[in-house]
DNA sequence: GGCCAATAGTTTCAATTGAAACTATTTTTC
DNA sequence: GAAAAATAGTTTCAATTGAAACTATTGGCC
């Protein structure tokens, strides 16, 4: 019963020792975020003078006001780099306000302007909508499937840093 | 039977109105191609001295050689400049030729080297097997669905141009 | 054949980004 | 309670990127 020879195995997967770029996952999520994002974006960069990360940060602080730069790091995956200066470029549009825990004076405490809520109520709509354009190719049941498909592949993503 | 007022609409779908990020669909594609990303390149950027371009360049040429720099662009959804950098620098490290259409002198044919060829053996056994270490969380059949449910995601992006 | 538009690819220049070093404040340790 | 380590956030500097302008060659049109 040597094991020098192995069959080749039948695993209904086409590509298993092949790498076509057009069938690998990650290339075509690259992709395929790239698309969105980049029709997004253009919806609202012009339009609102406002960048992907800044958007970001006016839409994790529209749902969570008072969180820190670090907090907003963490709700938008950005690193406190690109979160410093997108606030930074907030502020001095005046979409943002920023003051400074009482008890931890390294910690700011940033809430959008009215004006950054207006920003807010105005983008999030076309974000939306873009959104159910896109998924209105899927059904509901399909919908749910690709949630938690992709629920399981972050997960695993995740877990293996 | 005035319509003034609509009774709230039960969709099965949890944010119609509301934009949590972490539920919107282009957000948590874009971590996750972020996440994915990130641990690929990491995996081969160092050790071999090779850029997340250069590495669509070679992994393109190696299934299809002698293709010009647009055709690379063309396969790879990078742009024209990207590709001409990253050919620059296949070419100064040894790994790739270049010769130039005999019957149209603009159109370069872009062929690995040995030295190329050898990166690829090397680096596409690295990430096909991330790409299974990931998808080790699906079942064929979810696999199956995966794809297909990307496949109909990337073509309504594309037609919404 | 000669002019004009189109195509292939490169270069330039400015904006974006990322890593590492930095300041300021707070917490821990001894 | 002083020194050391940790945390929050910013700045700096170099590398990457993108858009637009550029060169070179080819194809269409008269």
């Amino acid at each position: 019963m040597g094991a020098a020879i192995s069959k080749p195995k039948a695993t209904g997967r086409s590509n298993t020792d092949q790498l076509h770029l057009d069938q690998f996952l990650p290339y075509r999520l690259s992709v395929l975020t790239n698309t969105i994002s980049m029709h997004i974006a253009n919806a609202y960069e012009r339009q609102f003078d406002l960048s992907v990360p800044e958007w970001r940060v006016i839409a994790v602080l529209a749902r969570y006001p008072d969180l820190s730069a670090v907090e907003v790091a963490e709700r938008t995956a950005m690193d406190k780099v690109a979160v410093s200066r997108a606030v930074q470029r907030l502020i001095a549009s005046r979409r943002l306000k920023r003051s400074y825990d009482k008890n931890d004076r390294r910690r700011s405490v940033l809430r959008l302007s009215s004006a950054g809520e207006a920003v807010y109520t105005q983008v999030a709509p076309l974000a939306l909508r873009y959104e159910e354009d896109l998924l209105a190719v899927l059904n509901s049941e399909e919908r749910r499937a690709l949630d938690e498909l992709l629920a399981r592949l972050m997960e695993r993503a995740c877990s293996m840093s």
